[in-house]
DNA sequence: CTATAAGATTCATTTAAAATGCATCTTATG
DNA sequence: CATAAGATGCATTTTAAATGAATCTTATAG
């Protein structure tokens, strides 16, 4: 049960760019050399984003890498929807290539379809300026709830 | 965001175990026709459930698998928990190995942990004998909460 | 109008994990 | 002792993800 590293830097990207004062701008050179990451990887991940319409991107001199919306108008679930690539938890999740013959008469399918929303209403609860600890709605965070326990 | 075939067919394994008439007892091979996987990868599948302790297994002629406990006492979210091999969501929920420079003010992670926590919560709902549509609990299942929807 | 700094796009390669296959060992029954 | 079962270890294949490299496009400065 893993998120892939695209979706990890993702989010990353978007934590970055949101917490740079105005104007906001960064080059994706920098936000690689900052994570030490594959600059080619991060092209892919930017490019994505842009393309879901999260960033914006301005070519040429001067140009880099924008929030399209303010941090508080970008929900991590959404992100994540938008950004993993295979969220069929299981083979039976996707129908055209279902080979599992328990498919007619197991409620293992339905019960992790409900543990799958569960956890993207968790997510939907939160927006990139939580993650970025922006101070918007940071108290929800300092919650019990929202600290990190050993699964 | 997918669990691994091997979880999957784990969870097979066990809804077909569950589904036997008494003594409940049947061959590796039999449920590898059943499904039509391959039966080396079963193999090991039924190793790692008599491993934690999910199914017994008896050697020799008229051998075979068999539940360890009745099927409403085994929960689905123990028998994911400790079949999946990587529940690391992302690369800083390992601490060893994390390389992001984020980690110290950022409230992602905290908000991917209880994402994770509310998703096994789900599973600790359930027992296996919900999963095989036994009767116990199927009324449960039957609430507008189980029913697939699209994400 | 040219040099340069940026992102966009495409194709190829590498890596790592998962899945699969094969051979051999152990155990139990008739 | 023959056979039917699971157990184990090693090798191979497959797949998706990650990475790398080359080229194209766009914008700005001078």
């Amino acid at each position: 049960m893993q998120l892939t590293q695209f979706t990890d830097l993702s989010l990353r990207l978007l934590i970055y760019l949101a917490r740079l004062p105005e104007p906001g701008l960064a080059t994706i050179s920098e936000i690689a050399d900052y994570h030490q990451i594959s600059r080619n990887h991060l092209v892919k991940v930017a490019n994505s984003l842009a393309n879901q319409g999260f960033i914006m991107s301005t070519r040429g001199k001067g140009g880099g890498l924008q929030l399209a919306r303010p941090a508080y108008a970008i929900g991590l679930g959404e992100v994540v929807r938008r950004t993993e690539q295979n969220m069929n938890l299981v083979e039976c999740f996707d129908i055209p290539s279902n080979q599992c013959r328990l498919i007619r008469n197991c409620f293992l399918k339905a019960t992790l379809y409900e543990a799958q929303r569960a956890f993207m209403s968790v997510l939907d609860k939160y927006t990139l300026a939580d993650a970025a600890n922006l101070g918007v709605n940071a108290e929800l965070l300092s919650l019990p709830t929202a600290t990190p326990p050993l699964t």
